[in-house]
DNA sequence: GCCTCGAGGTTTTACGTATAACGTCGGCAT
DNA sequence: ATGCCGACGTTATACGTAAAACCTCGAGGC
């Protein structure tokens, strides 16, 4: 009756596929596994090859990982998918993964932060090794402990302990958005900084404070949001309902808390960016689909991930796994202009 | 010299913890695969899980995998990451899947639509199950073929072949959205739909028609957009553009095209929602992000996620898999507003 | 006194693969 | 003729786990 009670035809094994083409088991995995040249005539390669096709063979994963003690998986540790960035991560990092027969297995932290427990816990931990961003050092631990091949992502690079490094010039990219503002003749500036404490932020906070301090008379505020809108506009708020002179840019840790932001100078009626000007960070497609559009840093999020995979594969290979700087740019588009004449 | 020459500590097998515990590699097996009841004593039980939590003991994956024939992983298919919509139902489905020790890994398809070739091809086919959102027909052949348990999100409920469906009541959803335009007065609607061919975006289309249908004088114009913000804005340009009336209404497909049906509107010189009212699908982060902050339609992607999971551990239970339909509701903001007085 | 039975284990096997170790059989140099 | 070697395979084994099948021993029934 029910037409899922299949009579589950079982998948073929290299046993089948010996068998079928008349040659030992042994025989299958050297031609599969391309380890023939000297061992097995051609003729009989290719007779092999064949009968494999035939049967739709396919090796049993789980039977090799046991037998080469490797599983071809990496995971990817990242705060949280739903941030495009970090989606964007992924993305780059399962292409290159794919073209290597390598598998990707996410671990987004529940908090946003790091992984709020060893993440081997979780027990799907069959794994070559370890891709993290930037996280908590205290979550970090977890990680190093077990001793598997580490590539980190844009994390401190005087913290050892990391086989590679993918690194973005996070700096570089605060200082341009300095200049940037600066140049325009801004002085009152206020950044609206992550309430997560990790070294990409970190780098970010100190750039800027640095490349205002060089400037007399600059002044910079800092206050810190969880890294969603409403709280980015809501801290906002609070900074431009406080007494004194009001500042005449913000600049955002990222494009998230910078719509946040925009919004907040709509509410007490100031116009972005004529009143104020705004600055984002990451150039996400949120910075295109706001009003006026954002004045951001892009960050290369895909190439973070396609670099990192492919460190995590020479670390695995036994090759020397250079680290990377990858350079970011300054987009200036609508949310900033020269601060209203005084 | 260099620090990462590990000699390698082999983890312990379930045979060291026998070793340890003083019995055999099948009393470990049984206890801690807690079917131990009534074949070995409680004193022995608890010997051998202090010992396996001492040496640190974690069940080899591979192992059990080849043992048992299953490996506790389902392949959830969807058409990319860096859409919110997706990315949470990920989070819902990992979420359920970690409470029962089971891991989800992911088939985002390239072009946006489905698995350009067999996913399994990638071969990272150790696969118990198939959680698959809706695409396009012929994308979900190579999913039947392969056999294995297949819960189809937001999908056809008259295509069978799933063993389990969870589905959003999207028809309901747009019904809403007709309901509260027509309510407000509106009469001239453009439909920006999604270029993507599938069920979900069909629906959408079908429920817009028939509610408009029902309104004497009420006239809809359909046109498609790939789903990003600036396609959105271009292909609503040339609509506005377009001779005849302006619309007074533009329905879209999801909240992305809506943020880029504002932009449009308001290069025409209009205003949102004064001028022209606009309308999304989705309720992503981007709908509170823009401004104003857009009418939409809010879907529960976790759950999505969540049941679908569910769903497909049911199936590999052998448990009846229930059919999941979840209500989604009208979110009224500030995109929306009566058309201009004619 | 013998049989049964259950409690509490142990021995053994199989899962499918990769590969080390081992044939076998011509041909060729000595 | 003998030894050796290369080409072409095969046989055997191990990976770590789960679980079926099998042992052993003391208590209890008759």
């Amino acid at each position: 009756m029910s037409s899922a009670q299949q009579p589950a035809p079982p998948r073929p094994t290299s046993r089948d596929v010996a068998r079928a083409a008349g040659v030992s088991q042994a025989t299958v995995s050297l031609v599969l596994g391309d380890k023939w040249r000297g061992r097995v005539s051609a003729a009989t390669a290719e007779r092999v090859r064949g009968t494999a096709r035939d049967l739709g063979y396919r090796p049993n994963l789980a039977a090799r990982s046991l037998r080469l003690g490797r599983t071809r998986t990496a995971l990817l540790v990242v705060p949280a998918l739903t941030n495009e960035f970090f989606a964007r991560v992924y993305t780059g990092a399962a292409a290159v993964a794919a073209e290597h027969d390598f598998g990707v297995v996410l671990y987004p932290s529940p908090d946003g932060t790091g992984p709020a427990r060893d993440p081997f816990a979780s027990a799907r931990a069959a794994l070559d090794g370890v891709i993290a961003s930037s996280m908590a050092a205290d979550a970090l631990g977890a990680l190093r402990g077990a001793d598997l091949p580490l590539v980190m992502l844009d994390s401190d690079p005087e913290d050892h302990g990391a086989a590679a490094r993918v690194n973005l010039d996070i700096a570089d990219g605060m200082r341009q958005v300095a200049a940037h503002l600066l140049g325009l003749g801004h002085r009152r500036i206020v950044h609206l900084a992550s309430a997560v404490d990790t070294w990409t932020f970190a780098v970010r906070a100190r750039a800027l404070r640095e490349a205002v301090r060089d400037v007399p008379g600059a002044a910079l505020l800092t206050v810190a949001s969880p890294l969603d809108v409403r709280a980015g506009r809501e801290v906002a708020e609070t900074v431009l309902a406080s007494s004194g002179p009001p500042p005449t840019a913000i600049v955002c840790d990222d494009d998230i808390l910078a719509a946040g932001a925009c919004k907040a100078v709509r509410r007490r009626g100031l116009r972005v960016p004529e009143d104020i000007s705004v600055t984002g960070f990451d150039d996400l497609a949120l910075a295109t689909a706001v009003e006026p559009e954002l004045t951001t840093v892009r960050l290369p999020a895909e190439q973070v991930g396609e670099r990192g995979m492919r460190a995590l594969l020479d670390v695995l290979a036994g090759r020397p796994a250079a680290h990377h700087d990858l350079a970011v740019g300054l987009v200036v588009r609508g949310s900033t202009a020269p601060p209203p004449a005084a």
